[in-house]
DNA sequence: TTTTGACTAATTTAGTTTTTCGGTCAATTA
DNA sequence: TAATTGACCGAAAAACTAAATTAGTCAAAA
C-alpha cells in the first residue's frame, strides 16, 4: 500500500497551521509531520502559499456544504438567509484553523493570512449573491443590487456574531434572528 | 494681550496629530509649535493621552452638532437616521485628524489610537440610541433592543461607506440611501 | 521516475548600543 | 508669589549587527 503523500502533506499542514498558525509553520515541520522529504512537498505544491490556498479552498467547500445543509426549501427565503449565514459564521468561529488564522491576523497581521481571510469572505459573498439572484428570479424578493446586498448582509451578521462580542456578552442565535428579522422582514417603522 | 496658552497648546497638538499621527507627535514638537515651554503643557494636561482625549472629545461634540444639523423634524424617522449617520461618517472620512488616526490604527496599531477610535464609535452608538429611544416613546417605531439596533445601524453604514471602498468603487450617498431604504423600510421580501 | 535532505540566499530573530521621548522640577521670569 | 521654562532623567524605542532560521533548489539516492 503506497501511502498517499499528497494527502499526508495536506493533513500535516492543516494540523500545523491550526496549531501554530501560518507564519510559525515551517516547511521542514510539515515534511516531518507528513513523514515525507521536504522536496516532495514541492512536487505537489509550487510553494508554501499554494499549499495554504489548497487547504483554505477545501475549507470553503466544507463551509458551503454546511450552509446548504442549513437551508430548508419549505421555509421562507429570509429565514433561510438567517440559517445559512448563521451556520457559516458558526463554522468560522468553531473551526480550529479559522480561529487560529483570525487570531494570527489580529496579532501579527501576516499578509498571506489577511489575503486568505479576505478570500474566504469574498467566497461567502459570492455564495450569498447566487442565492439572492435565485430568489429574485423566483420572485421571492424584489430585484436589487445583489452584490451590495450580499455584502451588507454578511457584514451585518459579522457585526452581530463576531464584532459585538468584543465589548459585550455574545448574542444567542435567537437574539440575532430577532434583530435580523426586523431588518429583513418589516424594516424599522411601524 | 496675554496669549491663551491652553488654546495654543490644543491647536498645536491638533495640527501635529493631524499631520503626523499620535505616536509621531512629540511633546517637544507640540511645545515648539505652541510657542510654549514643554512644562507648560503639563500644567494644563496630566499627560499626552489626556491632551489627546480633550481633542477627541471636542471633535465628538462637533460631530454631534453636524449630525443634529442634518436632521429635519418634518422628515420620517428612517430618513433622518440615514441623514444623520451619513453625515457622521462623512465627517469622519473628511476630517484630517480622523483620517490620520484611522490610518495610524491600520498601519501601526497604536494602542491609544485604537482606544480613542473605539471611544468615538461608542459615542456615536450612544447618540443613535438616544434618537431611537425617543422615536420609540413617540411611537414612530416599535420597541426593540435599542443598544443592538444602534450598534447594527452604525455597522451597516460603516460597511457601506468605509469597508466597501476597500475593494470596490465608492458608493454615492444615493446608492447608500437606496440600499438602506430596503432594510429600514420594507425588508427584503415582497 | 520519484523521493530525498544537504545546501543556499534571503529573511527573521536575538542581542546590544544608541537615540529619542514623556514627564519632572529647580531655576527663571513676570 | 505664581506662572513658565527647558535642562535633565529613566524608560522605552530605534538602529545596528551578528546569528539563526527558513523557503525553495537540485544533485544524488532509492
Amino acid at each position: 500500500m503506497a501511502p498517499d503523500r499528497r494527502k499526508m502533506i495536506v493533513e500535516a499542514a492543516t494540523k500545523s497551521f491550526s496549531l501554530f498558525g501560518y507564519k510559525a509553520t515551517t516547511m521542514d515541520q510539515v515534511a516531518k509531520l507528513a513523514n515525507v522529504g521536504k522536496g516532495t512537498i514541492y512536487t505537489f505544491f509550487k510553494n508554501k502559499e499554494e499549499l495554504f490556498e489548497e487547504i483554505i479552498s477545501s475549507i470553503v467547500k466544507e463551509m458551503i456544504v454546511e450552509a446548504d445543509a442549513a437551508i430548508q426549501p419549505n421555509l421562507p427565503f429570509t429565514e433561510n438567509v438567517h440559517r445559512a449565514l448563521y451556520r457559516l459564521l458558526e463554522f468560522r468561529s468553531q473551526h480550529q484553523l479559522m480561529i487560529k488564522l483570525v487570531q494570527e491576523e489580529a496579532e501579527m497581521g501576516t499578509l498571506a493570512v489577511s489575503e486568505m481571510l479576505q478570500h474566504v469572505e469574498n467566497e461567502i459573498v459570492v455564495y450569498l449573491k447566487q442565492k439572492i439572484e435565485l430568489a429574485i428570479t423566483k420572485g421571492a424578493i424584489p430585484p436589487a443590487n445583489t452584490e451590495i446586498t450580499s455584502y451588507l448582509l454578511l457584514k451585518m451578521y459579522i457585526a452581530l456574531v463576531s464584532d459585538w462580542e468584543r465589548n459585550h456578552a455574545p448574542l444567542s442565535s435567537e437574539q440575532i434572528a430577532d434583530i435580523m428579522k426586523v431588518f429583513l422582514l418589516q424594516g424599522l417603522p411601524r
